[in-house]
DNA sequence: CCCCTCTACGACGTTCCGTAGTAGATACTA
DNA sequence: TAGTATCTACTACGGAACGTCGTAGAGGGG
């Protein structure tokens, strides 16, 4: 699921949390750097909750907002995505492409880092 | 750079032929499937060549339009892409996730190919 | 001279997204 | 209880991307 540029931030805000916001936390926290109407928070997080990237729960009156997944897995998911788009016969090539372009140390990590934590399941 | 459905269909076209197309051979190859106006066929080229995933060249009347890049080469970049959207402390994590996802024969394979392949060279 | 083939350019409808206003419900407060 | 603040729900509007074509015009072939 693609994302917009204000759809990103709000994102960002809500991963950096670590907690569910309400619409009012995150038009706060954007505020810092921009001027947005409170609304326009509104809006993108509802959009947001109907792509089901994040989910809101109940509190009081107002509804807080956390994301349906970390970023990591949807960073993951979305490089999945790519890959996916290729047909059968493309994917290793593609992947060989990937991998001759990331730092080998790093991918070597992560390998290590997978194999030790048994995966997500999602 | 996010191509839409049909522009898809349009650069799977023109990797299947594994040579520079005209607006007309794309659109036959098209018109097996469905049904399409030759100029509509021209204008997703236009774009595409606009866009840089694609090359025309002239050759008599006609251009011919080639991929810019191999499939192997966009979908890896695709995957760049949405690693790098990530911030740098989430980077690994995403790796990880994205290599515990996928096969890891694969995986090994494509490293393997990717290391006896002196990699690509954007 | 007429027709066929191409490109160039413009156009229209839809969808997505950024941006926001208004209405209505609820709750706090004087 | 009347007024004010807080939230959500719904609507809207402009711009960009894309799918989809149509028309105009240039140039070659009969």
């Amino acid at each position: 699921m693609a994302l917009g540029d204000l759809e990103r931030e709000v994102m960002t805000q809500l991963w950096n949390a670590g907690e569910p916001l309400t619409v009012r936390q995150v038009h706060e926290r954007l505020s810092r750097d921009r001027e947005l109407a409170y609304t326009t928070v509104m809006t993108v997080l509802d959009r947001l909750a109907k792509k089901g990237v994040v989910t809101q729960q109940r509190a009081d009156r107002a509804y807080r907002y956390a994301p349906a997944q970390s970023r990591e897995e949807m960073t993951a998911a979305l490089m999945l995505d790519a890959l996916s788009a290729a047909p059968d016969g493309v994917r290793d090539a593609a992947l060989a492409h990937f991998v001759g372009r990331i730092d080998p140390s790093a991918l070597t990590a992560a390998i290590e880092a997978a194999r030790k934590d048994p995966g997500v399941k999602p």
